[in-house]
DNA sequence: GCGACAG
DNA sequence: ATCTTGTCGC
């Protein structure tokens, strides 16, 4: 499947961005998975929904995404192709992983869309802190291969990290998330992500 | 054998 | 991911 990802320019200009977050209720083995929709390069906030689901998988390192994708595919089948975000940004990594195919690769593959991976944590690699100011990055490489980037989106805060989900170069996967990412460490896509699962989960 | 290990 | 008090810093 790894083979399957096509590391290419943006095919047009994007002007909507998308992010993707999952919570879950373990009490109830329950999961709830949200898309956020952001206007780009202005990042205003269109809107979110959310999808719920039952948890089917366990959490193993290296095969995230056949937890999240059951929970995430319906956000998108419910939608027209022409309705979906033109950049889809994971809660996950993608090309960063032991397989080269992380939940990011997974869903662009899915998709045939373009889809970035941004991660709070490192999963593998090698890779040196960032210098301190904002949109200073560094490589993460495996195997003498850069395969994403540790990405510094606030002053001084601890990086987060980027990588080739599906049909996006690294360049212009750094780019829209920094851009994504104008006051805090993550992305306003994941944040508003985030809002949503919660608030979903809440009221259950 | 030992250490690392997305969410 | 989720739980959960106090604490450090702007």
């Amino acid at each position: 499947m790894a083979n399957k990802v096509i590391e290419t320019t943006l095919e047009k200009p994007v002007r909507t961005l998308g992010g993707l977050d999952v919570a879950y209720d373990e009490e109830s083995d329950e999961l709830v998975a949200a898309l956020s929709r952001f206007d780009y390069p202005s990042m205003q906030h269109v809107a979110s929904h959310t999808s719920r689901g039952k948890t089917a998988f366990p959490y193993i390192p290296g095969l995230f995404s056949f937890r999240e994708l059951p929970a995430v595919l319906p956000l998108f089948a419910e939608q027209d192709r022409a309705l979906w975000p033109d950049v889809i940004i994971c809660d996950g990594h993608g090309r960063i992983h032991p397989r080269r195919f992380g939940l990011a690769c997974h869903l662009g593959v899915l998709l045939d869309w373009p889809v970035t991976g941004c991660a709070k944590n490192h999963l593998c690699g090698d890779w040196e802190v960032p210098a301190e100011p904002r949109g200073s990055w560094s490589p993460v490489v495996m195997d003498g291969e850069t395969i994403g980037a540790a990405l510094r989106t606030q002053d001084g805060v601890n990086p987060i990290f980027v990588s080739v989900g599906n049909r996006v170069t690294l360049e212009e996967a750094i780019e829209v998330v920094l851009k994504a990412s104008p006051n805090y460490r993550l992305p306003e896509t994941t944040r508003a992500a985030d809002a949503a699962v919660r608030a979903a989960l809440a009221k259950t």
